[in-house]
DNA sequence: TTATATAGGATAAATAGTATCCTATATATC
DNA sequence: GATATATAGGATACTATTTATCCTATATAA
């Protein structure tokens, strides 16, 4: 019921780039140095938000990543999921034919709800927004 | 981000012997075989949710598991979090002290507000209300 | 043409989750 | 008290997922 890894490493790196200019291209080694992220490890990731249209990779010296939306468009939900896949809390709503236990059902749709509120959350979560509120301690307790 | 097939065992032993007299003494046979879950690994589940107080075990002929708290008292947060400890979302709300980047901790903000949301949600609901709202097509979609 | 930086397939390593085996222990019944 | 039954709990095997790296290919700036 975690996050992966890959799941925060990826935030970290849209982190890093939305702080800055948005134009820019960021080289892997900058990104995987300033974050703490596994170099190669980074390069997968990448491609998968590559592939979510969240950035675009550019090859070549002097190449790297540049942002392909505004920070105020991307959520931490669409950067988690682009690493994660859709975020889904138990199986039964992913393989509905596997469920039949019909007593289940009502259990199933607190699952149900439960995952609608927390991709909300997430959504809503926009980089812009996480980057003005950048207080550590204000925030959390 | 998913439940494990635990905590989803653990869910439906508490659903089978909540729907059934509370007082009675099931045997592990009985609902490993009507729950379809691995007989000795539910040993292992009702260990954690005897340890949780929410059932009692009973050794010898006619052993097997008894409710300790009826199905109002229990919910699915409760059941859940007895076998597969408390719901973190993410790894740096657990360990404060990895939190080194100052940047991330707006997001630690938004993933507690989720993980708060989650708990509220599982915590609301007992077994006696997931009895009640049985039938299965009219809860999803 | 060369040097640089990422792509992407393959694979290794680590971790977490699932499941079972086996001996010990408790207790109902004879 | 002896016996049969049912679970406890430690050990271990098995499986899946996650994390990370290796290596060859490809794109591009200079």
């Amino acid at each position: 019921m975690r996050i992966t890894r890959a799941g925060e490493y990826a935030v970290r790196c849209v982190l890093y780039m939305s702080g800055r200019d948005i134009d820019q291209i960021f080289s892997r080694k900058e990104i995987s140095r300033e974050m703490d992220i596994p170099d190669q490890f980074l390069g997968k990731i990448a491609q998968q938000l590559s592939r979510a249209g969240i950035l675009e990779i550019i090859q070549g010296p002097k190449g790297g990543y540049r942002l392909r939306m505004r920070p105020d468009e991307i959520s931490l939900l669409d950067v988690v999921e682009a690493v994660t896949g859709e975020i889904f809390l138990n199986d039964c709503l992913m393989n509905p034919g596997s469920c039949s236990r019909s007593s289940s059902c009502s259990v199933n749709a607190v699952w149900e709800k439960a995952r609608v509120q927390l991709r909300s959350t997430l959504g809503e979560a926009t980089f812009e927004k996480l980057l003005k509120e950048n207080s550590c301690l204000s925030q959390l307790k």
